[in-house]
DNA sequence: ATGACAATCTTGACAATGTAAAGATGCGTG
DNA sequence: CACGCATCTTTACATTGTCAAGATTGTCAT
């Protein structure tokens, strides 16, 4: 680790960095430049470690998805039975962002929702939260023993998504409605009908 | 209209022609420069008319907002009764997003989903699209005679707003699930329960 | 140990962009 | 008609993303 030359870890610090600007200014004030300085390295040092900064921003968002899952994951484990651990997953799923609405930003604005996590796959079946949710649901199912055709219980899945992640959005995207009774809102939206 | 100076109504020819590169080539590639030249005028000319950028792309938003908010005032003085209203509201907010994605992405990413309507207002109370919802919601409280607490009635058009925007979000931000069947999804998810 | 090699970082350069300042142009008003 | 104001051009500059060439350093075979 001398002084200039081999950083260390350049590559996480300037994932680390970035997402601090993020969080102090916004990403429109993001730039390679200033990441790299705020590593102490020159501002074509990224290059190094990134194609560009499109890639720096991906493994960014990769980095910050990886919190959000660790959040809901460990929602769902606290969880007594499927019923409740829908209800944490998606008061979690809109507090996370709450607390944190440049993250809401940074993640789905602008950008693919899921392409920084699986850009060759279409479909979010394999984006983690929704795992999650699948799994809980499907865990739901059991426990109720509630018939419901594919269909329905694709539409379920697809509607406890919305109501969370649309609650999420307007929260963050709009400075809206922040005095709401998210508990009450979020028990009513994701209750399976 | 001299052949340069005067253009005529240079204003709007830059909002349509931000809008066109918008739907084109997507926000990232939106210049101020190129905007200038596509108007056949230098690049500092859109100084007369917008303080800087931010300006101009609030008046895209603006511009492309009224476009939306007309599509649904339509929608809702086609529908016989509130509650098809309400349906309709959903199904055609969810609609006109999918068919110009570019459109949900440069109005709702990254920005304040109100701000370019009302920068002083901290509520969506006076965003055109909730309040058409709020009549049609009003509406369908004296057709159906229904009794609502008032805290009730925010939470039903929350969780309508929420559906749809999320469900739009959803479609436009990741390519996911767009062969699913908008209009059951819709109807479930917009019910009033 | 030593020299080659690859990874990492620096320096220097360039084009695109947003923006400010100063000046040119032309329309309407007194 | 002269003047002023809105509009547009020209020029200039700082920031930024990116590339190319070179410097530095750890590693590894010999």
């Amino acid at each position: 680790m001398s002084d200039n030359y081999h950083h260390g870890n350049l590559r996480q610090a300037l994932i680390d960095a970035g997402i601090k600007i993020i969080n102090e200014s916004g990403e429109e004030s993001l730039s390679l430049r200033k990441v790299a300085a705020k590593c102490n390295v020159s501002h074509a040092a990224p290059y190094a470690h990134f194609k560009d900064k499109d890639e720096l921003i991906e493994a960014m968002k990769a980095s910050v998805t990886q919190q959000f899952t660790e959040t809901l994951t460990k929602a769902v484990e606290d969880a007594p039975d499927a019923e409740s651990a829908i209800l944490e997953m998606g008061k979690n799923y809109v507090l996370f962002f709450i607390n944190k609405p440049d993250y809401f930003k940074f993640l789905f604005a602008g950008q693919n929702i899921i392409a920084h996590i699986s850009t060759d796959k279409q479909y979010a079946e394999d984006y983690p939260p929704f795992v999650l949710l699948k799994d809980a649901y499907k865990k739901w199912l059991k426990e109720t023993k509630v018939k419901k055709s594919k269909k329905e219980q694709e539409r379920d899945l697809l509607n406890i998504w919305a109501t969370a992640h649309g609650l999420a959005s307007i929260a963050c995207m709009s400075g809206v409605v922040t005095t709401i009774d998210w508990e009450e809102e979020l028990s009513k939206g994701l209750l399976i009908h």
